[in-house]
DNA sequence: CTCCTTGTTATACACTTGTAAAATTAACCC
DNA sequence: GGGTTAATTTTACAAGTGTATAACAAGGAG
């Protein structure tokens, strides 16, 4: 009986190795075929090590939701800085991310879903939520208010284009069959559009 | 070891009890507590009869789904039915229910979510959804038609409008602290309004 | 080369999982 | 009443669950 050889590696590579066979294991399998030992087999990891990097698999699965959100936030904000400085390309900019990868990618949206049906039973997870999604629509209302939408518009539209974003987001990725992501980047511009209808920039 | 007492029930009672159970426990323990014990002990029966009525426990579970979507479509069509003949009123009345119960209740949500997370793994369930969302917006579409929009733009604006109801009613059931039910059901209108303006009934 | 720290593996444990098969018994027919 | 059927419960089982703990060994310090 021989014991597995194995290497030592330092905390962040191990702690992001974990994070990231969570992440694959959550997209292909989904939340109940993500197990302590499905994640440490992913990861090339025996099963005890998840202990001792986290405080259990619930702390090791709010981790990757933060590291998840954080990854989207960043695609989105390549995206509007990719597009120069004219506030209306930068607000098509941010919305046509959603609909490209590696936002709209099948194994985010099994992440993303098993992130939301733990937002009613865990409240790390909960507040994760209610964390990120007030940024998002915070960035968004900074992009919409640049575009000469009225203070008082902002947030109310901010908070309709994110649904509607989120709402394609989910359908394209649940059934790409539908529409395709150029059609639904160009229902959201249109949407905008009627809405800056009228808010020219000054 | 006195065995437990029982009453031999109908068969689609049990049927309906069990699904009515499977839908709870998933809206309150989620897809991970919800096991086939779990199920039956809320049906107030024993773990063994699930198997004489269904083929397994992810066959429950599509069953579920299918009961599920089939009452929402109801709740839709019963709100459409009782806002009279004017088709604009139709509209706003099948958008509203989506944020009122029984169709915005976190129970839903729970339920929604584990279907979701079934789409990708489980072609029975894939095959529910595909039926369920062409349904939806060929509902929509007609209600739209009614309205006086061009026939060509019909299809477009259905998918839209799903989305954005989709993506308020997520968030909304998500975390009702960001907005209210009756803030969605100003938005969804305003864009409603935005979106017929000009397509009069002539 | 040896010691020591600690990252890592291996093992054990109590519990839950879905399902199969047998044992029971409620309810209906005669 | 007795007999029959099948709905229901009970038990059993192999596999999987998360985690605690002990055993090990990799890699640096001296």
């Amino acid at each position: 009986m021989t014991r597995a050889v194995f290497t030592r590696e330092d905390a962040d590579t191990r702690r992001q190795a974990l994070i990231e066979a969570t992440a694959a294991s959550l997209a292909e399998a989904g939340i109940a075929g993500t197990s302590v030992r499905a994640i440490c087999m992913r990861a090339g990891v025996s099963a005890g090590l998840l202990r001792h990097y986290f405080d259990g698999v619930d702390a090791l699965i709010a981790e990757t939701y933060r590291a998840t959100t954080a990854t989207v936030g960043e695609a989105h904000a390549a995206a509007v800085a990719a597009a120069g400085a004219d506030p209306r390309a930068r607000l098509i900019a941010y919305v046509t991310a959603s609909f490209r990868p590696p936002v709209a990618d099948p194994a985010l949206l099994a992440t993303w879903l098993a992130f939301w049906s733990l937002v009613k039973t865990d409240a790390a997870i909960a507040a994760i939520h209610a964390d990120t999604y007030r940024g998002y629509r915070g960035e968004l209302e900074g992009l919409l208010s640049s575009c000469g939408l009225e203070q008082a518009q902002c947030r109310s539209a901010a908070i309709a284009l994110t649904a509607l974003v989120d709402g394609l987001w989910l359908e394209l990725t649940l059934d790409p069959t539908t529409f395709t992501a150029e059609q639904a980047s160009a229902m959201a511009v249109r949407w905008l559009d009627s809405l800056l209808e009228g808010n020219s920039l000054d």
